[in-house]
DNA sequence: GAAAATACGTCAGTCTTGTTGACATTCCAA
DNA sequence: TTGGAATGTCAACAAGACTGACGTATTTTC
């Protein structure tokens, strides 16, 4: 309570852009933000009986190929029994495979099928379309500051997760 | 299909923030910040057997209060009954009302009632609280460009919502 | 004044995606 | 070798989105 005014009265004008106003701006451009974000994967999914864990899924698996179950678990943030749900279809479908691990026979490593790939491709060149218009419209120093507001949003477990995304490249 | 490519050879070094990498980087940021986002009113709402849906809902209200259902479902982008089952409860559990219209009797007009706004409150702190540890790590001019960029990637119909919302304030 | 359009509510059914609980398999360490 | 921990699977359920159909009150249009 009446933390909302404080950052006006103790810091003067330097901290303009702290007030609850520019705080409740932030908060609903990203609200409106992310629809536009998965609006056009959402779009081709739709009629696909797949949806954004699908997507979700097979974004990650494709960055990382080879990755287990539990290692995705890590990164998606839901229940195993969740994503199991999601991997099956996608496995069922031909999209992914599935192989028992060589030194650890427990873990399941996940690759996407040429099919797999080709339906990566087709979404992320979707939702890159978006970004390289938002981005370019922007310009360089706009998506500089857009990537170091994002980073300072996420968790620090997310943060580790997204660093070592960077990393493995 | 191989629109990745493009800007890297056909303008030099002034577009390399553009390159497929980018874009991907931005995409993950995108997802893993939103979680953030989000996660301290889910907190809040888990075992009051409220969800996500009610925070929005309340959120909107609490910025035009008054506002009809029909205004609420352009902004939240859901159909009426799905908005109706989380009115419902709200109204039930009295932290909204409902008004017939004054000059058009079809209309209802909503409101949060005190515990309604204490509701929000609590909410819009917590998420605020996050925003602001952001916004500081970040800068100012960090700022800017994190508007500029998530301005650019909402569709056009989210943006005229968006900054109608900021006029009216 | 009658007919069409608008605003809202509701019932019923489906789909996606999250949850918990129970269980099988495999690995490892006491 | 045996019991616990880790990995993954199956089954059942709940939240929240969707569509479609229908009812009611009110306003607008002809």
């Amino acid at each position: 309570m009446a933390e909302g005014q404080s950052q006006n009265t103790s810091s003067g004008q330097a901290l303009l852009y702290l007030t609850d106003e520019q705080l409740r701006q932030g908060i609903e451009a990203m609200f409106f933000a992310y629809r536009g974000f998965t609006a056009d994967p959402d779009r081709i999914l739709e009629g696909l009986s797949y949806g954004r864990a699908h997507h979700r899924a097979i974004h990650f698996i494709h960055c990382a190929p080879g990755t287990t179950v539990n290692n995705l678990l890590a990164i998606l943030g839901v229940t195993k029994q969740s994503l199991n749900r999601v991997l099956r279809t996608l496995i069922e479908d031909g999209l992914v495979t599935s192989h028992v691990g060589r030194s650890d026979k427990r873990e399941r490593h996940l690759t996407l099928t040429e099919a797999g790939e080709a339906l990566e491709q087709q979404l992320s060149d979707a939702q890159r379309a978006r970004m390289r218009d938002a981005y370019r419209k922007a310009g360089p120093e706009a998506v500089a500051g857009f990537k170091t507001v994002l980073e300072a949003m996420m968790d620090d477990d997310m943060k580790r997760a997204y660093l070592a995304l960077r990393e493995g490249r």
